[in-house]
DNA sequence: ATAAATTCCGTACCATGGTACGGAGTCAAC
DNA sequence: GTTGACTCCGTACCATGGTACGGAATTTAT
């Protein structure tokens, strides 16, 4: 099914995003404002639905919208390079993250487990380590 | 040393945050600021450094300032249950986040490691599956 | 005693990614 | 030919975690 000469608000229910975060990224200069026919309603197609499920996409991968914004610069395909370093960028950054919370998740795992084998003690190990020096 | 009698601008050097930040933290209700001699300065203690580096280290562990705001509550340490249901809530949280983390950096090494390989083709393939429906 | 530094307090602003509101205009149906 | 639904546009507001500003008061140093 096509839908050809859709409205804002059709692009949004087609797209899966609400109306408002359209004019969003209009503003943000990730989405163009089709021109509109003077006193009239504009006018969306198919290829606004994929621009913003573009930008969907790449915000569930964690880029930001203006990392998306530069990705949407290459949208014709033709510069992987600088795709791919946008990409490898990013993918050092989720490293980091990752790491990161690793460390988080194994010293709430640790407090946790002191936790629920400490028994009738004052103290709390979890409160105790928070407030070391 | 001890540091008793400080100024906001000391407990702030002394805490390692911005001056700002403790004002934050006594309008959020994390901090209770000291009473202050009629017309004149307030003062803090050592105590007051304890609270805040409690709350930074508690941030690091992903934290949010109102959950660090419930940890504070029992800082008495007299409330090991309750301080453990906080923390285990979080870790599943953490574990969730490293879950979706992990996800977001296979698809990208996947990405990266297709831009790679991809040799004077025209379509970048980072930016085909972007664009893939 | 006077200048410089600091504090106090309210308020405004920053980034990030949206969401909501309100008045005016337009479009489609009955 | 009017009602109701939708669009347009600017602007304000939301959460989160701060940061900055500016004027008045006070403290500290010289």
């Amino acid at each position: 099914m096509h839908h050809q000469d859709m409205t804002i608000g059709m692009l949004a229910r087609q797209a899966g995003v609400n109306l408002e975060t359209i004019r969003y990224y209009q503003r943000r200069g990730l989405l163009t404002a089709p021109a509109k026919p003077l006193g009239g309603i504009r006018r969306y197609t198919d290829i606004d639905v994929t621009r913003i499920k573009f930008i969907k996409r790449a915000q569930h991968l964690g880029f930001t919208l203006e990392e998306v914004g530069a990705l949407l610069k290459l949208e014709d395909g033709a510069h992987c390079t600088e795709a791919r370093s946008i990409a490898v960028e990013k993918l050092a950054d989720v490293k980091k993250r990752l790491e990161g919370l690793r460390g988080i998740e194994q010293t709430l795992q640790t407090l946790v487990t002191e936790c629920a084998t400490q028994k009738g003690n004052v103290c709390c190990p979890l409160i105790a380590s928070l407030l070391e020096n």
